[in-house]
DNA sequence: TCTGGGGTCCTAGGACCC
DNA sequence: TCTGGGGTCCTAGGACCC
């Protein structure tokens, strides 16, 4: 499950991607300005984003920005299918590969040099192979850590290759905008701006205490780690995702009792499908509502058995609705969302992991794969415990 | 700038237990 | 009867990422 970064790690992250899949399957928009997406922007082209054209923008002023873009509706089939292809290519350069979205991934190549060359041989190659095997371009960061790999793809894109040498680190890393540090967005690079500090090294100049008070414990250790180009995290292979959701933009205009029911029978109907294919259960719904002057609230409810049986859930799902009914009269609902979150795994347990300092995993497991390791004396326990409520039971002594 | 759909992680307060 | 400290879980909200 997990393995120890030796590093380099490499950072592969496939250019404009929706748009790119686009272009390679019409060969009349290659070249052209491309926006996949209708009311928003989904991805944009080079051509488009050359013109100011940006990801989560709103369709309107892209058109004003760029009225030769070409705008084509999504199709999340043929981007998952070439994602596919693409992660093949990743696991034939390394068995150590961990996917953080559909279009990106770590990979651990320490180990390599002797069979597969140096780092900068192994990311051209995986480069030229992506270009051969799925037609699409792929930019490539080289580094000693993840975030730092990850920042050097960022640079070096599009399709290109940065190689950051161990001894070169912080030269590379400190001339940056704080906008490059993983974690900073919005919110996060203004409170900085506020106190004059706009690059990297700014940060790293800053104490942890001083970053601490500014923008609270996680956020100013994280960062104050990440200037000085701390990062031990190694690449995780068979990540689980933690939560499933689905959600779906009403226009302006209020609905129905009956139509808004159907609206949230239709998403749960839709995430328990994804949840038994999956093989997971969920024990926790939770309601997302944003309003016609775009606030927020989310309303959750912890059941007390995991389950994927739609029934349960969509009950679940209709008392949080209806206790936020006068809300939603009051306020105009402009979407409606469900998340199901602390997932397990079904006819499985769940094992809480003790870490140094405090920090607690938790590892879904087998009842044979337990029963294996601890005996099956311990394990009656441990899989009542488990199947009873779902959480968390204290790990077995090994 | 007038905003889609899918996620991750962190924080903080209250309930509850020992 | 009054008191403390420590821990987990649940809920709600927020920042951030692609």
């Amino acid at each position: 499950m997990f393995v120890s970064g030796e590093g380099p790690i490499l950072h592969a992250d496939l250019d404009a991607f929706y748009a790119s899949v686009e272009q390679r399957d019409d060969p009349r928009l290659r070249g052209r300005p491309v926006i996949v997406g209708g009311g928003v922007v989904l991805a944009a082209s080079y051509e488009a984003k050359a013109h100011g054209v940006r990801t989560a923008m709103g369709g309107r002023q892209a058109m004003r920005l760029c009225p030769a873009a070409v705008v084509v509706p999504p199709r999340m089939s043929a981007y998952s299918e070439a994602s596919k292809a693409v992660f093949e290519v990743f696991r034939d350069t390394t068995p150590i590969v961990e996917g953080i979205s559909i279009d990106e991934a770590f990979l651990d190549v320490g180990g390599l040099a002797r069979i597969s060359g140096t780092p900068a041989q192994i990311a051209a190659r995986l480069r030229r192979e992506v270009a051969d095997r799925v037609g699409l371009a792929i930019t490539v960061g080289v580094a000693r850590t993840k975030f730092l790999a990850k920042v050097a793809s960022g640079v070096a894109k599009p399709d290109g290759l940065l190689v950051v040498p161990p001894d070169a680190e912080l030269d590379f890393l400190h001339p940056l905008p704080v906008e490059r540090l993983w974690g900073v967005g919005r919110v996060t690079a203004s409170k900085l701006r506020d106190r004059g500090i706009t690059t990297v090294g700014q940060v790293a100049e800053l104490g942890e205490p001083a970053l601490v008070a500014m923008l609270g414990r996680a956020s100013g250790r994280h960062l104050h780690a990440l200037a000085h180009n701390r990062d031990p995290r190694p690449v995780h292979v068979g990540r689980r995702r933690r939560s499933m959701g689905a959600q779906r933009a009403l226009g302006r205009g209020s609905r129905a009792a009956a139509e808004l029911d159907a609206d949230l029978t239709a998403l749960v109907d839709r995430l328990t499908r994804r949840l038994r294919a999956a093989a997971r259960v969920c024990r926790t719904v939770v309601l997302r509502l944003r309003f016609a002057d775009y606030t927020r609230v989310t309303r959750s409810h912890t059941m007390a058995e995991p389950t994927a049986h739609t029934e349960p859930i969509l009950a679940t799902a209709r008392g949080l609705l209806t206790s936020a009914m006068p809300m939603i009269s009051a306020n105009g609902l402009t979407l409606i969302g469900v998340t199901l979150t602390n997932l397990h795994t079904e006819g499985a347990v769940q094992l809480m992991l003790p870490f140094d300092e405090g920090a607690v995993g938790t590892l879904d497991a087998t009842l044979d794969s337990v029963r294996d390791r601890f005996g099956s004396a311990a394990v009656t326990r441990a899989a009542l415990l488990g199947r009873a409520q779902g959480i968390a039971m204290p790990l077995l002594p090994d």
